[in-house]
DNA sequence: GTCTATACAGAGATAGAC
DNA sequence: GTCTATCTCTGTATAGAC
């Protein structure tokens, strides 16, 4: 989502994409550390030192790469929000609402397990009343919420599904699929597993669409 | 949910509850204090500083009453099991699915809207791996979806209802309704509205209640 | 470009005056 | 019981050697 807030973040926080092998190298070895920090500490929880020594790079290395900690935790933010919502994006009302929200439910628990990480840092951020990403993100989340908002409204109004608050079907989505990136470990206790398999995650997609998609009237 | 657990927490973290006028207000004063500052930055990211200043008193005040700065996260994380899934608790498989359900949540966005906080923390402490609350919570919580997880099977058996999975019910349930606390600004910006009234909060319980009972075929 | 050494602020915690 | 002063450690960030 929100290309534009994607971009200026990126204007604001990343470092000039400079050439050079080595930094290239570093840098992502440093992102991949820090985003392992951020999610488990949050902003202020995490250390420099932290991130350093699971990086195996000295500190002030961190340091030389990106300005200091807010620049580092801009740019892996900025990575995050490269890949979110890329479903849905450009639907329309003409496009057929069972497929469009069975695909976006999917991607969303797919994206789940692939990038929980990047999830989980999204949500702390969030949670902690998004003290970062407030003048990046809030605008142009309203606007997307608005624009897919007025599609399901569409599709209403042509009575192809049951008279539901678009918004909070929005938001029924997010909670439910990004509980299995975010809410992962409660999810391991309760099904007592170390590790979710391919079963796991096939019977999370299929119960969240039958009941979602049953829920507003799209049954098949 | 898991008054074991609670009780065990308690045992672990809680002081004991000494009389004394001034003890007690100034105990609630920091709990208020850390809640606030615990939910805005997690519990390494928050400094016995900040509660202080907070709470008006000086720091060694609250090192006094809690022996340190785990004893009074554990103290505030204690106060909040206090109040986890009351409802459906002792439901048993003769009781009406629609009924219960209906009220589990219903109750758990009431809890979201009047204890945004504890949610919060409890949210971040998950979404972090839980590492206070793993040896008081895991088992507890993989028996709590276990036997609820039998209820909803029960009805399942007796036609009562759509044989989704039930633990993947239980998992919608709470990532829906949880969402209006711990991604309250995220609701916030969508809506664009810088706090949710009655209404708001009417329409998020209808919405989800709609589609979730519906899509598991409760529909009345 | 890279790393060691270090400055300085803030952290949690304790000792001891009141 | 309560608060001031202080210890020690870790935090971010920078200076400067290599």
């Amino acid at each position: 989502m929100v290309d534009q807030a994607q971009k200026r973040l990126k204007e604001a926080f990343q470092t000039k994409e400079k050439a050079g092998r080595i930094r290239q190298q570093n840098e992502a070895v440093i992102l991949e550390a820090a985003e392992i920090e951020f999610a488990q500490h949050g902003f202020k929880g995490t250390s420099l030192n932290a991130i350093a020594e699971r990086a195996g790079l000295p500190k002030s290395n961190i340091l030389y790469y990106f300005q200091n900690k807010v620049g580092l935790y801009g740019a892996v933010l900025s990575d995050i929000l490269d890949m979110w919502n890329q479903s849905f994006n450009d639907t329309t009302a003409d496009d057929d609402p069972f497929e469009t929200l069975n695909t976006y439910i999917r991607s969303k628990i797919r994206y789940s397990r692939s990038h929980p990480l990047a999830s989980k840092i999204f949500a702390i951020e969030i949670i902690q009343g998004a003290p970062h990403l407030k003048k990046f993100l809030a605008q142009e989340l309203h606007n997307w919420v608005g624009d897919r908002a007025r599609v399901i409204q569409a599709w209403i109004d042509a009575g192809k599904m049951d008279p539901v608050d678009p918004v909070h079907l929005l938001f029924l989505i997010w909670g439910g699929t990004q509980h299995y990136a975010d809410f992962g470990t409660q999810v391991q206790w309760a099904l007592d597993k170390p590790e979710l398999g391919d079963e796991d995650f096939k019977k999370a997609e299929d119960t969240l669409c039958h009941i979602i998609l049953k829920g507003i009237g799209l049954a098949r």
